[in-house]
DNA sequence: CACAAATAATGATTTAAATCACAAAAGCGA
DNA sequence: TCGCTTTTGTGATTTAAATCATTATTTGTG
């Protein structure tokens, strides 16, 4: 019965693009015309939220958040490392960014000019699926992420949370953490005291161990059920 | 300051199709070569969560609702109306469905081979577009929902989904809603006795009137005011 | 039509989680 | 290094919203 009506589908989804490797040397060149790299500290931000969307986004190196902001409210939509491309709802339909980008992490963004990018993609059908690749694996893993946030308390929340960082993000166990509780809260949708409360429980029952930022899975199977049961 | 960081695309965006009116006859008949139209009555499951995706649908008659479920937890991830695909995350990276279909009207559905679908897609570019001017559209409005469901509160959340609905699905201030009150539960993420109470203060506010499943908005700036101040 | 079943409505009670208030620790620039 | 700000942590309190309990009202069906 494990598996069963599964909503967290991180660990099959992976949406890393190899896009890049179909490209012919003339197909490269016409990416490049219009490309930039921009390198970011740490906390920089990359894209501002509302700002008319002129490229898509290719992440070369590092990690950032993507996050909707209104007066108080903070919500983290997602986390991206690298060889991810963000802002891809921006090659169609969506003139303006509906999310910030910000470095959590020194990082090297390509600006992609849209239009470039939409024409390899007319050129090139493999190039062209790979993108939509990632574009329909983000859609479902959206969909997992609005059951996650709406249905579950805070613990399959943070379950969840844990589960796909370690899965999706740093392919590991264990692995450092540039997020603050702060951020934890806003990818969790609670309050910063309720991340430090589950994070001292999930030490307790030993499901995870911390120090610093470094986070370690010691239970994986009961963070599943923990996620499962929500 | 009216419309900073605005969060709810719903006016602005449409993700209606037109995308067959760019196919030639050749290309039109490759699709239809596996197409098969089914009827749906009211309250029919169309298609079931988990299951393994060959087709991707559209909606050609009627309205539907598409909803993730575990156990006790149902979230109602989208209303479709007529006109609209359903299930294009399928066409690329997911191979089940990630939730299930059922039709709150009766309802016509294409099935339409996802091979099929992706052949014409290479053969006619300004149709690939359409397909994704739809994703990507959609995928803007599924962060809307998220934000919508995870930061604001129920009145917010409710009136969210009154403008969304007026907007995008029934493009009109009066509407039939063939939604029960667990349904609009489900879709906003809240108790029934929660709607129930919302929809009757919303009433006492002369902000809505009702009669049977019929329902006018009265005062579309103040649900507005109420949607963004969440 | 009549009766069962489902849905809607309402008030009372409980509870999960936010907020508040404050203390300890960690960064960090001068 | 010191002092200052930010982050982290903890317990007490409040609150938004769920749950529970019960009654109306539909709705569908033999």
């Amino acid at each position: 019965m494990e598996g069963i009506n599964n909503v967290n589908h991180c660990e099959e989804i992976d949406e890393t693009s190899s896009c890049f490797n179909s490209l012919s040397e003339e197909e490269i060149a016409l990416i490049d015309r219009n490309k930039t790299d921009i390198k970011y500290s740490k906390g920089e931000t990359i894209v501002k939220q509302g700002t008319r969307a002129t490229s898509i986004l290719y992440l070369k190196e590092g990690l950032v958040k993507l996050s909707m902001n209104t007066g108080e409210n903070n919500l983290i939509l997602n986390i991206k490392s690298m060889n991810h491309f963000i802002a891809t709802e921006n090659l169609y339909a969506v003139e303006f960014h509906p999310y910030s980008v910000t470095a959590l992490q020194d990082s090297v963004v390509c600006f992609l000019d849209i239009e470039d990018v939409k024409h390899v993609m007319k050129l090139n059908n493999v190039f062209a699926s790979d993108i939509y690749r990632v574009i329909n694996a983000n859609v479902v893993l959206t969909y997992d992420r609005l059951f996650s946030l709406t249905q579950k308390q805070l613990h399959g929340r943070f379950a969840d949370i844990l589960l796909c960082l370690s899965a999706k993000i740093f392919k590991a166990k264990k692995f450092d953490l540039p997020l603050s509780r702060r951020d934890l809260a806003a990818l969790t949708g609670m309050a910063p005291e309720s991340v430090i409360r589950i994070i001292k429980d999930f030490k307790n029952d030993k499901l995870i161990a911390t120090q610093g930022k470094s986070i370690e899975i010691l239970n994986m199977p009961m963070l599943k059920k923990i996620s499962a049961v929500g």
